[in-house]
RNA sequence: GUCCCCAUCGUCUAGAGGCCUAGGACACCGGGUUUUCAUCUCGGCAACAGGGGUUCGACUCCCCUUGGGGACGCCA
């Protein structure tokens, strides 16, 4: 059975790249109908929190990305760590080191000085230091030879051993490192597909020596490429949003990043919107790109254009109860019906709710330009004619009011913006809205005559 | 600097030696629809990095150059 696994650490919101890396993994394990898990790797304790905890899990579970079995946590498994660290002391394949760290850091600069690759020089290799305080352990990387990961997108990826050093596999505090830990839950935990970003295809390298001197078997690895912003640099924080947890606060749909990462570095053919049933059915390895890709915020946003216009009308009012409590006095179906007159003019949630805003209260202030244009004496007869015909409406329903707009149009002989726009202004305080008939339905009889009552109190 | 990886329109990509006069999407430009802003719709612009091979034939295979990225932590 095929086993991926995500192991995010809890340093930060979910990253848009480690979504799509869960998102891989995740897809993969579903078309193959295996198991998809979730280890927290939270080894460093000064930066992990559980608060980012709970934000991963958050924005995995928003996406519709779920795991199986239970979370793994790594601080919880220092007990098995510390075993597989003795086993490697006593098969002679790690060992004690007493350098300091001014004395690594010391090796480091004057390498890098002498242009050579900074690493550890191996000095205290063969030399049996005991456990000392203080002293941290090596893993014995081989000195000769060559190392050869077998990646199903690069190939065969082989690098000579002399270019690897002895990485430390225990801190002088006694915790274990990032590699080690990895070799042993990816093993413990039966993962048998590694899909992760090739900036860990050096640590794979690593990683392979040790699960080799541990007789252990080895998973088979996908390093899929990185996703880099506009200045072809990593995509970080200057580049804009970068977290799942930042995206939904702009408003975005679930689905459409799913798309937007689901095709930045995979393909099935020219399909370009997919379910997330449609992309556990097509989802391949054999189609992912070699190549690092540039994170489009333009093209992600006119994805979410299309769902915001596609999906079920309960799934973007889920969203919006979401991003804002503003409209909490509304009902249910009172604020379906303002997010269904919206959503085809609107980008994303936020949008909603911004151009939302003028249903909020009878007060506002009307733009001095807007005014001067509109609020002017040849439109004070569409607001008295459309006041007596609303006042005079006991049934509140679009046809009728659609009604009324035709009837005054045809007697005061007007063409449809010459009506709509100074009662857009009077009703909105702006040029922009839902189309006229259903902004003033939506806005109910009494916040109609109110705002057309004290929009004609400005006219001079 | 050293090692590793990568290379089709501005961007995401289709392309498994002849199907390619290189297709789709986003962006951009122009037309149309429209009750404002939008939406929608139609059309246009636009790419195989360069040089060598291999082959009857190369966007597709090989090599070199160039360009880009990644790694080089007692971070993960």
């Amino acid at each position: 059975m095929v086993i991926t696994r995500f192991a995010p650490s809890p340093t930060g919101n979910l990253h848009i790249g480690g979504a799509r890396t869960a998102l891989f993994n995740w897809l993969y394990a579903r078309n193959q109908n295996g198991k998809f898990l979730l280890r927290i790797e939270d080894t460093d304790k000064i930066r992990s929190e559980q608060k980012y905890v709970e934000s991963i899990l958050e924005s995995l579970d928003w996406l519709g990305i779920s795991y199986d079995d239970d979370l793994v946590y790594q601080s919880e498994r220092s007990n098995k760590y510390k075993s597989v660290i003795d086993k490697l002391l006593e098969d002679g394949n790690a060992y004690y080191c007493n350098c300091s760290k001014e004395e690594l850091d010391q090796l480091r600069t004057s390498q890098q000085k002498a242009g050579i690759k900074p690493k550890y020089d191996g000095r205290n290799r063969d030399k049996n230091l005991g456990n000392e305080p203080g002293s941290v352990i090596r893993f014995k990387t081989p000195l000769d030879g060559k190392i050869v990961v077998n990646d199903t997108l690069k190939g065969e990826v082989s690098v000579d051993n002399s270019e690897l050093d002895d990485l430390i596999i225990q801190r002088a505090d006694g915790s274990p490192t990032y590699n080690l830990t990895v070799v042993v839950d990816d093993i413990d935990m039966g993962i048998t597909n590694v899909i992760r970003g090739d900036d860990h295809l050096n640590n794979t390298l690593r990683q392979v020596h040790m699960m080799n001197s541990l007789d252990y078997k080895l998973p088979t690895y996908t390093h899929i490429p990185l996703i880099m912003g506009e200045d072809r640099k990593r995509l970080s924080k200057r580049h804009g949003a970068t977290s799942t947890y930042d995206f939904r606060e702009e408003g975005l749909l679930p689905i459409a990043i799913i798309n937007y990462l689901a095709r930045l570095g995979w393909a099935s053919g020219d399909k370009e919107k997919f379910t997330l049933e449609e992309l556990v059915e097509l989802f391949n390895l054999n189609s992912l790109n070699k190549s690092s890709s540039i994170f489009d915020y333009k093209k992600l946003y006119s994805l979410n254009k299309y769902f915001i216009k596609e999906l079920q009308i309960y799934d973007l009012y889920t969203e919006f109860k979401h991003l804002t409590k503003k409209f909490d006095s509304f009902g249910e179906d009172k604020l379906m019906e303002i997010i269904e007159a919206q959503r085809d003019r609107c980008k994303t949630i936020k949008d909603i709710a911004d151009e939302s805003q003028f249903f909020l209260s009878d007060n506002f202030d009307i733009d001095d330009k807007l005014k001067a244009k509109f609020l002017v004496d040849g439109n004070s007869q569409i607001f008295d004619v459309l006041i007596t015909q609303l006042e005079g409406e006991n049934e509140w329903c679009l046809e009728n009011i659609q009604a009324i707009i035709e009837n005054i149009k045809i007697s005061l002989e007007l063409d449809t913006p010459k009506f709509a726009k100074p009662v857009r202004v009077a009703l909105t305080g702006s040029l922009s809205s839902p189309s006229i008939d259903t902004t003033i339905y939506l806005l109910g009889k009494n916040s109609c005559l109110k705002r057309l009552k004290a929009a004609k109190t400005l006219i001079t």
